[in-house]
DNA sequence: GTCCAGGAAGAAA
DNA sequence: TTTCTTCATGGA
C-alpha cells in the first residue's frame, strides 16, 4: 500500500536544486534521482519503507511504502525528510549576505532554493567521511557501494533493489580480509569498524552529540575517535548535527572551487579562507555547500 | 611514470 | 609543537 503525504518547504526552497546536487554524476548507492522523484529506503523500529519524493505546488510530496503503516512511523518519515533535505531554513538572509559578494553572487543566482542536503544518521555520516578521506570521490563512492550491497539490508521495488546503510552491529563484525579484498586500507578497516563498536555500544551517538550545547564540545567528543580528526568532524557536524559554523577545513573540494572562483592560488592560503568564513557567520555551512555545488558543471 | 584525491595517525625532529 | 611518513587505490 502506498500512502501520500505533503511537507511544507521554505520560500525560497527548490527541490530541482536538491536533485541536481544528489545526482551530481557519481555512483550513489543509497538513493535513487529519476524524472524529478527521490526515492530511498527508510528504517523505522525494524520495518522497512520506501520513500518516494517530488515537488508539489505546496512543498515535497512524500510517499510511503509498505505492507502496514504507522501513524508514529509517518511522523518519523516526515521529520527524516524534513532533516535530510533541510526544507524549513529561510534561506533568504544567506543569498543577502552572497551578493554582497561580487564574485560569489553568481552563486546564489545560479542555485537558488539549494538548501543544505545532510546525512541526518550519525553513523553513515561518519562512515561516509571516513571512507572518502584523501581518496578521489568516485574511488569513495565504488567503496561505499561494496560496503552497503555486502552488509546493508535491501528491499526490492518494482524490479529495482534499494539499500539501506548497514547497521553498526553488523559492520563492527565485519571480517578484515573481507573489507580489504573491497579494497579499503587497513587504516580505514580499523577506523570504521571502531566507529561501528562505538555506536553499537552507545558511547557514541546522535542523541549525545546534540546534548552537547558548544561547538568545541561535539567537534571534541567526534574527535576522540580513531579515524576522525578535524575535517571529519567538521563535515560530520554540518551533515549530521546541521552545525551551521561547521567549515571542513583543508577540504580538497572546498580549495577547489575557492582556486576556480579565483579567490585563493592554492590550498596554502588558509587564513584567507578563514577570512572569508568570518562574513558568513551563522551561514557557513551553506557558503561551503554552495562552493562544493559549484564543482559540478552539468547543470544549474 | 607522476601527482593528488571531500585526511588521519604515529613517528620523528 | 610542528613536520614527515605511511596508508591504498584510481583517475587525470
Amino acid at each position: 500500500m502506498t500512502a501520500s503525504f505533503t511537507l511544507p518547504t521554505s520560500s525560497d526552497y527548490s527541490f530541482a536544486a536538491c536533485c541536481h546536487f544528489l545526482d551530481r554524476g557519481y555512483d550513489e548507492c543509497l538513493y535513487t534521482v529519476q524524472e524529478g522523484c527521490v526515492k530511498r529506503l527508510i528504517c523505522i523500529e525494524e520495518q522497512i519503507y520506501l520513500l518516494g519524493i517530488s515537488a508539489q505546488p505546496a512543498g515535497l510530496q512524500v510517499t510511503m511504502q509498505s505492507e502496514l503503516l504507522h501513524d508514529r512511523h509517518q511522523q518519523a518519515a516526515l521529520a527524516y525528510v524534513a532533516d535530510w533535505l533541510d526544507t524549513s531554513t529561510d534561506l533568504s538572509p544567506f543569498y543577502a549576505i552572497l551578493e554582497q559578494t561580487p564574485w560569489l553572487a553568481p552563486l546564489a543566482k545560479a542555485y537558488k532554493g539549494l538548501p543544505v542536503v545532510g546525512i541526518p544518521d550519525l553513523f553513515e555520516a561518519i562512515c561516509w567521511s571516513i571512507i572518502g578521506q584523501q581518496i578521489n570521490l568516485s574511488f569513495a563512492y565504488q567503496l561505499k557501494r561494496r560496503l552497503v550491497t555486502h552488509y546493508g539490508r535491501s528491499k526490492e521495488v518494482g524490479g529495482q533493489r534499494y539499500w539501506l546503510f548497514p547497521e553498526p552491529a553488523v559492520l563492527a563484525g565485519a571480517e578484515d580480509e573481507l573489507l580489504r579484498t573491497m579494497k579499503f586500507s587497513r587504516s580505514k578497516i580499523k577506523y570504521l569498524k571502531g566507529i561501528a563498536a562505538a555506536c553499537r555500544a552507545g558511547t557514541l551517538s546522535k542523541q549525545h552529540l546534540l546534548s552537547l550545547p558548544a561547538f568545541a564540545e561535539r567537534q571534541n567528543h567526534l574527535m576522540r575517535h580513531k579515524g576522525i580528526g578535524v575535517w571529519s568532524a567538521n563535515y560530520v557536524l554540518m551533515k549530521c548535527l546541521r552545525d551551521v559554523e561547521a567549515v571542513p577545513y583543508g577540504d580538497a573540494g572546498l580549495h577547489q572551487a575557492l582556486i576556480k572562483l579565483g579567490y585563493i592560488k592554492d590550498k596554502t592560503e588558509q587564513e584567507k579562507i578563514s577570512a572569508l568564513f568570518v562574513g558568513f557567520a551563522g551561514w557557513e555551512s551553506y557558503l561551503v555547500m554552495y562552493l562544493w555545488r559549484s564543482l559540478s558543471a552539468a547543470k544549474s
